[in-house]
DNA sequence: ACTAAGGCTGAATCACAAG
DNA sequence: ACTTGTGATTCAGCCTTAG
């Protein structure tokens, strides 16, 4: 594990392979100079989980009068709203300058700062694509009765600007792993206990708030590919490095805190990553090479003069030769000359049309997926 | 149903009754007139589903081309988040006037707009206490397979002020509701469809964003008392008032739209209220009278020399004339002695004291229970 | 060996009244 | 506004110890 300081890295910018510095590393030092530190543009993925400023006050007993071991680390403490809110702002501008424009950011929060972070996020022109709620099976309870159980948290999922519309989403990934239904935006885990919990010789737990492997899996398998680069800004005990590198992609870590980093360097070591195969997830319609209807036409699919019918033959059109229909006259694509004889705004023309060849009366999306199959076979 | 302008309603204010005016009615006009015209600590409280300020793009389709019925009523638009969050100070700072010291408000939201209500009502002092998700049995899926499906949506409950701690909080009913176990953060209901959908006459449904009453049901049973005012001040169809006359409680709402005031105006004409005897949730100790250990001794429950012990009979304590307990020279109140001798900051000696009558070694809170019943019988 | 019982703990903005 | 005393209050999961 490589470990590396901002001013390290900042020397190392003018050599030819700067990203050998930093990529799969820990960088140590403070977030915002870190980042700062980095290339523009080189990032795929970021998650990150900030401090959620607390604002504890005394000490909380359990009924049996044992007292919970608080989050009261001395990184949990702001002073005032705009303090967090200042701080909050300087290290997601200095995450967007390193994040590439189709890349995705993931923040998770309670309700003591996500409200804070998504505001700020929205008014830096992310744009906001999911909140996810992770719901723990395990939360603690309210000992005194006075509130609901603070049985969740929430993460937010930004791509960095409104119009990018070519961040990853692995679609049918996700459906695949949603027994064919698509995932929805509250997920289930327990939290962060036993095998995996990274405790200390004392037998204490090493961070405060380590987050479980599960939740990192799922977020790095929906929205990153394999060899992404993933960063985590506020890397802890390094649970985004150890799935990142379990399933085959770059991280790159910043911490502050050497107990932290020791912790996730030796963590990291003992990861394996899964075979280069079983990394290929589901893939949809999206990702299949797109084919004009031309092409069928070029390649013998489809003949000029054929004609084409709706399934259940109310409407027919016939063939020419620059792959659009000719309709009483009237000519258009595929999809317009469906959605003009169905009177309708839009209309998916592959599954409209059909066609009778010697196999039977087809839809022409069947061609289109014969003819994909031999370029397959060619590649 | 009562239907009143802000104008009218500033004319009563000298009346000897001025709540008649305005209490279980619908008031007509500007959300934050209306306000301006109510009383200041009227209001026990607010539910609030305000305008989502959804940035929805042009129309959206469903995969068959058919038409979503988006939300793209006039009073959901807003320019820029500026407007929005101008906006909603605007109507916080009328809510917040109106709300008594110790009442709560709900508001719900997406993630469109409720980062900010949840910044707003933070920077203007109001205390969450909870965010509660709302998971949708069956939300909208996706179409375009671009993002998760959103399956929920955000509540957030605050207090009027960090140090307002009398708020109403009925946990015991929600344990009750809940099977025994606390309530969580996360609840699960359906979204409103079927009969209870106010449709009109065209079968189209007469307000976009209609809340589910069983959602209601739970946020008004949670939070608030029989008797209590529950104001809404983007009333709709009137879920809120609807649910709140079932329930026994008054209500508020504002409203700016007519057609909305008449179909909430018919609907909860036609609400009857649960009979009072039912409106009666399961309470907790603390509503239960005080007894003094002293009374005990007075009514000989306990006798003066009597030993108690803790359940595994580690310690023992003689009781004094007094009410105090005696142990090895040392004397204290049931509760300071039972901390001492377990070395502990505190301690119910109710539960943590033990005496062996006929009936056998039993803990004193079951004699305080005796002397209860016989006091209740009494009454 | 295995089962049962009990202990421990987790991102927590965690009481209320009387004096 | 402050201190003091009473006494109300926990779920799921893992781990250790007892049987």
């Amino acid at each position: 594990m490589r470990i590396v300081s901002a001013a390290e890295l900042r020397r190392s910018k003018s050599s030819a392979d700067q990203s050998a510095t930093w990529l799969n590393s820990i960088i140590k030092g403070d977030c915002v100079a870190a980042l700062e530190a980095l290339p523009a543009n080189s990032v795929d993925t970021v998650f990150a989980d900030p401090p959620y400023n607390l604002q504890l006050g005394g000490d909380l007993s359990r009924p049996d009068q044992s007292k919970v071991d608080a989050c009261d680390d001395h990184w949990d403490q702001f002073d005032t709203f705009k303090a967090y809110d200042d701080f909050t702002r300087a290290w997601l501008l200095a995450v967007r300058r390193v994040l590439k424009p189709n890349g995705t950011i993931w923040v998770i929060g309670s309700y003591h700062n996500i409200f804070r972070v998504g505001t700020i996020l929205q008014d830096m022109q992310f744009w906001i694509l999911n909140d996810i709620v992770w719901r723990k099976t395990n939360p603690m309870p309210n000992f005194r009765g006075r509130r609901f159980t603070n049985a969740h948290e929430t993460m937010i999922w930004a791509s960095r600007d409104q119009d990018a519309k070519q961040y990853t989403f692995n679609y049918d990934a996700m459906k695949m792993a949603n027994d064919d239904v698509q995932m929805r935006s509250d997920w289930v885990f327990p939290i962060c206990n036993g095998g995996e919990r990274l405790r200390g010789a004392d037998g204490k737990k090493v961070h405060p708030t380590q987050k479980p492997e599960a939740l990192l899996h799922r977020v790095l398998l929906s929205s990153t590919q394999p060899g992404d680069v993933v960063l985590d800004p506020f890397f802890g005990t390094g649970t985004t490095g150890a799935v990142a590198k379990r399933l085959g992609r770059h991280f790159v870590g910043i911490e502050r805190e050497q107990d932290y980093i020791d912790a996730a360097s030796a963590r990291i070591e003992g990861i394996r990553p899964e075979p280069i195969a079983q990394l290929v997830v589901t893939e949809g319609k999206k990702a299949l090479p797109r084919v004009a209807f031309g092409a069928l036409i070029e390649t013998g699919y489809i003949a000029v003069g054929d004609v084409l019918q709706d399934s259940k033959k109310r409407w027919q059109a016939t063939v020419r030769l620059d792959g659009s229909l000719d309709c009483n006259g009237e000519t258009a694509s595929i999809h317009r000359m469906g959605a003009k004889v169905q009177e309708l705004d839009a209309c998916n023309g592959w599954t409209f049309w059909h066609v009778d060849k010697g196999d039977g009366f087809l839809p022409i999306d069947d061609l289109r997926r014969q003819y994909r199959e031999k370029l397959g076979a060619a590649a």
